[in-house]
DNA sequence: TAAGTGCATTATATCACTTAATACACTTAA
DNA sequence: TTAAGTGTATTAAGTGATATAATGCACTTA
């Protein structure tokens, strides 16, 4: 629940997810929020690990998957960069929140809620989150 | 992907997940949406893990879950049954409804939408499930 | 009594995740 | 040229969750 700061964003780690997939999930997340101005650089592999504390590889580990996504690219001897192509992150934007509904739906449909409980839940339910 | 017939209920396992789990999720799914009669028998260890051709072990970790939640009675030398209290199962239903929508909610924040992108984008993906 | 229940125990194996320690090629600035 | 900082690759080791295997026990029912 420690919260770090750092290049500009906000994280907080815990044991609930593998390490790995939280910073790549954060990092991910203050692109898509546009948080972090396009184009800029994000920290170090061993700068993140070290306000981390955490291992140098599981940094990285986490950089690869978002320079597969190409919301970043890396310049070897440089750093890493987020893309300059608006376009690019709107399309994983998208993406991720066409997967998310439809994780989503699934479950409430394996519980027998149909679209017009699910939408009367939602407004029930959709007041208070962060 | 292979599909298994049994105990009026039908299973999918797959690799994806702990086998657990699965075989958790898709009972209390059955129980859930009413497609097993409360009150009713539900296959025995040995015999849904010889059905899924997986470990009693594994069958065991699943069926205690269930028993935690209240959806199950296991009677000694009998067998395991499906609860005869529908409010129960109402309740959770609703509670894994409620969870389920937080963790939807929380995700689609964390790309950058926002209530009103969230209904639009509801009705623009949510018609093909299933 | 025999067969079928849930349940407990012990051992083993596998895999994902994480850390650790090094090393190398590249870039930039002193 | 040098030194420091980049991303990257490699090898080794440890940990925990998951799953299987083999056995046995207490209980219930036919």
């Amino acid at each position: 629940m420690e919260e770090v700061q750092i290049g500009g964003m906000r994280f907080t780690l815990d044991l609930s997810q593998p390490l790995y997939e939280q910073v790549l999930d954060q990092v991910r997340s203050s692109i898509a929020k546009g948080e972090i101005a396009l184009g800029s650089k994000i920290p170090s592999v061993r700068e993140m690990a070290q306000a981390l504390k955490i291992n140098p590889n599981t940094v990285m580990r986490a950089y690869q998957e978002l320079e597969r996504d190409q919301l970043t690219e890396t310049r070897r001897g440089q750093g890493t960069y987020i893309t300059t192509d608006s376009a690019r992150v709107e399309q994983i934007r998208y993406r991720a929140a066409e997967q998310a509904i439809q994780e989503f739906l699934g479950k409430m449909a394996s519980f027998g809620f149909d679209a017009q409980a699910i939408e009367k839940l939602l407004r029930k339910y959709g007041g208070e989150s962060t």
